[in-house]
DNA sequence: TTAGCCTTGATC
DNA sequence: GATCAAGGCTAA
């Protein structure tokens, strides 16, 4: 029995009221429900929605810095900031229905049950207080179990769960290998939309997958700004880069699944340090970085040691490009938000990993407030992602004119991209492509420090990172 | 234009 | 049939 606000409330009976006595991001207005990918009140969700229409016909500026306050009295004063806000909170506007259908249910379902559940969690254990990542992943020392996600919320497989496992809280489908993804059930493929023109009915439109339907959703997926919409006739090229994107909470849940099978392989008294454990989610990072490049336009053309040469290449910029704009997308500056959704106070980190590791973790944070600083979105980051990938300094390359042709057409791709979709921001191409430097500095700097914990034995062994490192330098 | 209330409809 | 997150309607 868990005492709340003078009413007596059973932790086995949460309801939903519970959810709604927080506080709306946007504005502080009262909750009214789960809209657009969060907790939000009812006029913010309205306003979320109707953007699309009043922005057809309006072009909002900001008077200010833009940096207006948004709060419940305030938030009619600057509908530019209003909106800001709204996508720096997290409110994912691709579930606005292009077609206006109503009813029905999109793919935020299983995330909005998954808050439920961890809400319910913290509510079931206060102590300690901070957010379930840190109960299981603080940087203490030791590493606990994966949060009990209920194992209906993570993506299901053909492979039935025993009772056993369940009632051992073991959680995550007992494989989810790199190969499952061809094999979705219908039912995941509708709850998740991995890939273009899979999606059913009342999915979230997929707006990726043409020009076409693009046309029918104005903005950009982040951060638009009072500018114009993005003219109907995009690059077709940046269109088919995002197009290759994976579903973010498809790679999400395959990998906290992955982590939890993982885990409850271990006995009680064989826990994994928090550091393995990170390192272990970022070789679970690389896998799915390494099945997008596979399954990528052009890079499944080349050769398969071309392949070879230029993922060794880049590895580490992918992952920590993917890392970073997760940060973008999390848009707290004192929290870090992990691949498997959880997030950790920065200030945890920076107080007890070690300097090296803080100073990385620092760099990130600096370099993802300099690329939400820019307003960088989804299709620049898949452009972006195509241009380390395909770097035509790699040497010895069978189809050395292929990359360079690559890396050509997605720089003039983007670069049109940028131009087009904001046109009053006319450095934003170069203001790009300037930060990949600074971003492969940062990833050189992270391969050093894995590389010299792999050297003191803390990396956990069969580790693909460790398989990248050797393979694109003599780490001994 | 905003925001509270209403209707809808896929999933549970 | 209930749920609840979509879109619709409309007074202010």
């Amino acid at each position: 029995i868990y005492c709340n606000k003078g009413h007596t409330l059973n932790v086995m009976e949460y309801s939903y009221d519970e959810d709604l006595e927080e506080l709306c991001p946007v504005c502080g207005d009262k909750v009214s429900g789960y809209h657009y990918g969060l907790l939000t009140c009812e006029s913010c969700k309205t306003y979320a929605r109707n953007f699309r229409t009043v922005q057809n016909n309006k072009r909002y500026t900001c008077a200010e810095n833009q940096e207006c306050k948004i709060d419940k009295t305030q938030r009619k004063r600057c509908p530019f900031c209003r909106f800001q806000k709204c996508l720096s909170v997290g409110m994912r506007l691709e579930a606005v229905r292009a077609d206006r259908m109503r009813g029905g249910r999109n793919k935020f379902g299983p995330m909005y049950k998954r808050d439920r559940a961890l809400k319910q969690q913290k509510k079931a254990a206060p102590l300690p207080p901070a957010s379930p990542l840190q109960t299981n992943y603080g940087f203490t020392g030791t590493l606990h179990p994966l949060p009990t996600i209920p194992k209906t919320l993570l993506p299901s497989t053909p492979t039935p769960i025993t009772p056993t496992d369940y009632e051992a809280g073991l959680y995550g489908p007992p494989s989810l290998g790199m190969a499952v993804q061809s094999h979705l059930p219908l039912s995941m493929q509708y709850q998740y939309a991995a890939f273009p023109g899979r999606a059913i009915k009342a999915e979230c439109p997929d707006y990726t997958s043409s020009p076409e339907s693009l046309s029918g959703y104005p903005y950009p997926d982040m951060y638009p700004s009072a500018s114009p919409p993005p003219p109907p006739s995009l690059p077709p090229l940046v269109l088919e880069l995002l197009r290759c994107d994976p579903d973010e909470l498809l790679v999400q849940n395959k990998i906290v699944a992955h982590l939890q099978q993982e885990q409850s392989g271990r006995g009680r008294a064989d826990k994994a340090s928090t550091f393995s454990l990170m390192c272990r989610m970022a070789d679970q990072t690389l896998f799915s970085i390494v099945e997008w490049a596979r399954s990528c336009i052009f890079f499944k053309e080349l050769r398969v040691g071309d392949q070879m040469k230029l993922l060794h290449n880049c590895w580490s910029e992918l992952l920590v490009l993917d890392h970073i704009f997760r940060q973008v997308q999390h848009g707290k500056e004192d929290s870090i938000l992990l691949v498997t959704g959880q997030e950790v106070e920065l200030s945890s980190i920076l107080s007890q990993a070690e300097a090296t590791l803080s100073g990385l973790v620092q760099r990130g944070q600096e370099l993802a407030a300099r690329l939400r600083a820019l307003q960088v979105d989804r299709r620049e980051i898949a452009c972006l992602k195509f241009l380390l990938l395909f770097n035509p300094n790699v040497k010895l390359l069978e189809n050395q004119a292929f990359v360079e042709g690559v890396q050509e057409q997605v720089n003039g791709a983007l670069l049109e991209y940028a131009l087009s979709t904001y046109p009053q921001f006319q450095e934003k191409f170069s203001q790009l492509v300037v930060r990949l430097p600074e971003l492969r500095a940062l990833s050189t700097q992270a391969e050093d420090y894995l590389c010299y914990m792999h050297l003191s034995g803390e990396v956990p062994c069969n580790n693909l990172l460790i398989e990248m490192l050797h393979a694109k330098r003599a780490c001994a």
